[in-house]
Formats: C-alpha cells, sequence, structure tokens
DNA sequence: AACAATATATACCATTCAGTATAGATTTTT
DNA sequence: AAAAATCTATACTGAATGGTATATATTGTT
C-alpha cells in the first residue's frame, strides 16, 4: 500500500501534468497549480522543491505515458513491418491520445523551454532520442528477419520516419486541423510500403 | 524620408521581434523590452499600445520576413519544378536564415500562444495558410503547363510537403541538431522528383 | 489512545509584473 | 527662431510573481 504523502504526490503530477504541457513552464505560476490541485502552497511546496522540480516532474509524466504507449503499439505479435504500422495507427489518432495532457509533450515542452529552461529543453530532447531509438530497434528486427531491406542505416530511417510523424503532429496542432495526422501519417503508409522490399 | 517617430516605431520591431520569438510572449517581459532596445517603457508605451501590440506587429515582422524569402525562392526564372526544388534548397537552410529571428515564427509563436494569446496563435495558423497557397499555385502551374501530373490537388500535395518541412524543421530545433533539415528535406526532394511525372 | 512524524494551510516576504500620469526633451511645423 | 506637436524618461500604481516561516491538521507508529 501506498502511503497517503505518495498518494498526493501522485496526485498533484498528474493534476499539473495538463497544465504545465498547456500554458508553458513560465505560462503557468504557482496559483494556477493551487488552483487546478486546490491543495496550497504549503501542499505543493512539502512534496516539491520547487517550480522547476513540478515542471520537470509533470513532463517526466506525461513522457511515461507516451513512452509506455509507444513500447505497447510497437510490442504486439507479428511481423515488424506489421508492429511499424500499428505504431503508425496510433499516431493517426495522436491527437486523441494526447488530449488528456494537453498536445504533445515534446513538442510543446520542447518549443517551450528552448530558451527559457535548460533542464526541460534536455528532457524533450532525450525523449526524442528514446522514440527514435524504440522505432530503429523494430527496423532492425526487420532487416535481421530478412523481412526487408532499407536504403539507410535502421535508426537513419527511424529519423526519418519520426520526423514527418513530428511535421503532422506540429500542424495539426498549429491549425487545429486533425486532418494533418490523418493525410500524412497514411501518406507515410505507402511511402514505407514502397521503400521497403 | 521617414519621421523619427517612424524610425523609432520601426527599431523597436526589429530589435523586439528576436525576443519575443525567442523566450514566447508570457516569458517576454516589458523589462526585457527596455533592456534590448535601451528604451524606457515611456518610449515603447508611447509607440504601441500595450504588450500585445507589441508581439503581434513583432510577429508580423518575422513573419514578412519568412514570406518575402519564400517569394523570393518561388520567382526565379525556370520550370515549375526548378521553383520547388529553390525552395527546397532555401529550406536547407532555414536555420541560418531564422537565426537572427531567434528560430521559425510560426513554431514558436504558433505553440507558445496556442494556451496563452488568441490572436498570435492566430496569426501563425493564418501564415501557414498563405505558405501553403503559395506553393500550391506554383504546382499548380506545372500541371497547366504539362510539367508534371500530382496524385492530389495541388493544394493537398503543397500542404504534405510543407508538413514535412515544418517536420523536419521541428527536429532541428527540438534536438539542435541540423542534420534533420539537411537530411529529411533533402529526402524530400528525391521523393517529390518520383512522385512527379 | 497517545505520541511522534509528517503534511498542509495561512500569512507573509521581497521582487517583478504590465501599465500609467506627468514632466521634460526633442521634433516638426509655422 | 518660436510655437505646436510629439516623443521619451521618470516615478509610481496595484496586482501578481515564486518562495518561506510557522502554526495547525492529519498521519503513521508504538
Amino acid at each position: 500500500m501506498s502511503t497517503k504523502a505518495e498518494r498526493t504526490t501522485a496526485y498533484i503530477i498528474e493534476t499539473v501534468a495538463p497544465v504545465f504541457n498547456k500554458h508553458g513552464y513560465i505560462g503557468t505560476s504557482m496559483s494556477d497549480l493551487t488552483d487546478a490541485t486546490n491543495l496550497t502552497k504549503g501542499a505543493l511546496y512539502g512534496n516539491f522543491e520547487n517550480k522547476e522540480a513540478l515542471a520537470l516532474s509533470a513532463f517526466e509524466y506525461n513522457r511515461n505515458l507516451l513512452l509506455n504507449a509507444i513500447d505497447e503499439h510497437l510490442s504486439i505479435k507479428g511481423k515488424a513491418m506489421d508492429r511499424i504500422e500499428n505504431l503508425i495507427e496510433f499516431y493517426k489518432k495522436y491527437d486523441i491520445f494526447t488530449m488528456t495532457m494537453g498536445g504533445c509533450p515534446i513538442l510543446n515542452v520542447g518549443i517551450d523551454a528552448q530558451h527559457n529552461n535548460r533542464l526541460l529543453a534536455a528532457a524533450a530532447k532525450e525523449t526524442i532520442k528514446e522514440i527514435e531509438g524504440k522505432i530503429a530497434l523494430i527496423f532492425e528486427s526487420g532487416i535481421n528477419n530478412g523481412e526487408f531491406k532499407l536504403p539507410v542505416t535502421p535508426l537513419q530511417f527511424s529519423k526519418q520516419l519520426f520526423t514527418i510523424i513530428q511535421g503532422s503532429i506540429a500542424m495539426a496542432t498549429l491549425t487545429k486541423d486533425r486532418k494533418y495526422l490523418l493525410n500524412t501519417v497514411t501518406y507515410l503508409d505507402v511511402l514505407i510500403k514502397r521503400e521497403l522490399k
């Protein structure tokens, strides 16, 4: 069983995560957080050292949700190609998935923190690396199984795939139009099948 | 000849634009702006109604720099395909181009303003539409000249092209690695030539 | 149930925030 | 060059900022 303190710490992170993700590090005030949590400053500062620690925990929380979802979609039974397609299907509905967290945490935090907070910016960058690595592993297994060949290294191919995905996320976010996700990610599906043989 | 007041207004916008673009609307304080301009609040508030008007003018300034550069690269002599390739070459060095303004204004302002400022968010969205339209016009002329055919409408093709470009911009920004621009935009070049015939 | 440990609420701190009134300086016009 | 118009510096608001000290509740342990 978890102690009460652990549960409130978890509650704070969950509640605070979408607020930080939406309004950014500077754009989020401590009073925004006391409003959202219905707790007082004493409670927040009792559980976290300062605003920065809160923001970092909040990002880590969203990041884990995302990485877990990616792992889940990449670990289905079947060929490597099936796993990649399953991931692409996930990104078609990425806007719905990130709804509760208030948008893509990588994009939001990464851009927001760029010139405002070193640790957050580094965390976003690190998350990208992790995702690229996960996708690359699938491509690698597909090559080793003799399932397909790639024109470039698995990591390079993974990077280009994720770049297009992140592009459609950015465009869908900036224009508030989910068609960018649907169309481009669908196009991506066609593209990969053509490239891999 | 321009009056002194017009020149200081222009000076303020130029000086303030990269500050807003880097630190965002909320992340930029009026004292940041007095520091950057070496002017006082009186001067700033004498030339602009408030912080929001300043931020809007700043974005408009960066946006115009970008749109002019795009127009320039799309209006060279030659076939439609040459113009598109010339634009792609421009985006290969986009990080250098946006250096002085502190990064891509569409991405930075669009993401930053998403939940913080309606007008700025709308302005970023509108700029995307304009760029997509400009690119679509070139594709249209290429079709009308019998230069190539497209698998989808010119605007749709333009949107997908720009999505991939914006993806490489986002990734290059988030990871501080310009290889994303080089690789993906190069890949884009190959892709288009294959798709268009 | 009583005590110790911990968690939360309250009231406060100095600082910074966007914005303003006004006086003085500088242009522009006559 | 004098007068009118405009622009900028200074000093100031009240409100909000992140953070803290401390008192009061609420836990967990004996």
